[in-house]
DNA sequence: ATGCAATTGCAAATTGTTTGCAATTGAAGG
DNA sequence: CCTTCAATTGCAAACAATTTGCAATTGCAT
């Protein structure tokens, strides 16, 4: 239950204070993330970004995305049944619910299903590193 | 949470009714399945296959995958970082708790939870066709 | 038994992602 | 600014998981 404004991550400061040089591919593909609304994959970002550079290559693409994942600049959701999708970290945690139809991807936040997992990670006797919710679904057609 | 029971499916049946046949490479695979306690991948069962009939192929460890599933007699789970691992569709729905150092996997079920995934997603206007919750999780150092 | 479509094994193709390498370039220091 | 050199790039090839084309084999309904 929260709003989620999305201040454009400032992801040049973030790499250098990481000791990365900031590149010409690298500035694009930066600014592709902050402006991106959508949860685009790598190629969806490699096409963006020829768009703007046509001498970018993909590879550049996935080693600046495992590059920004290693600080946590971004995430990674490996959603079912395709290639990696990416989205700036900015922001409170959520989760996702995937329009099976449409591949669009929807956040929403449950502070009491957090709960609940931890709650059954400890009994389980275990501590939650991370983990997945996804909701798949359908739009309920309204008639 | 709740145990549960595995009580070794009839896949032969389950496939005679559903117009396939009963090949000695599908006996085989099928026969891994109903013993296995883990969660194995293509590749493991290929290798359990290969202990019994050295002839066995892993396209056809693929293929007998893709359609137990199709029929529903098992369920593929996309862990994070690995490939697909199986597991017979008998009992009742669960989730998984994964031990991310060494890869076990612990079945847990949560009403309230499944409660929480349809309200939210009714909240937003979908159905939910299934979902993936997974908890990745290290076993709590008890001292 | 017989016949034929279903199934198999094998190799080659696909998909998503990573990597080796030689050429290029950011940025620190003079 | 100019040099220097490791970091970074593009490209092609390598990879891992999975799927597929095809000719040979095999269930199983007659």
């Amino acid at each position: 239950m929260n709003e989620m404004a999305n201040p454009a991550p400032d992801y040049e400061t973030a790499l250098r204070e990481a000791g990365m040089r900031i590149t010409r591919p690298r500035r694009i593909i930066l600014a592709i993330l902050s402006e991106a609304g959508d949860h685009p994959d790598a190629m969806e970002i490699f096409r963006r970004a020829v768009e703007i550079d046509r001498g970018i290559s993909l590879s550049t693409v996935y080693r600046t995305m495992k590059l920004l994942e290693g600080i946590g600049a971004i995430h990674r959701h490996a959603f079912e049944g395709g290639p990696s999708r990416f989205e700036p970290a900015a922001g409170d945690h959520h989760d996702h619910l995937i329009d099976i139809d449409t591949g669009d991807v929807i956040e929403f936040q449950s502070d009491r299903i957090e709960e609940l997992q931890q709650e059954i990670a400890r009994a389980l006797g275990y501590d939650i590193v991370h983990h997945r919710l996804e909701l798949y679904g359908r739009r309920r057609r309204r008639k």
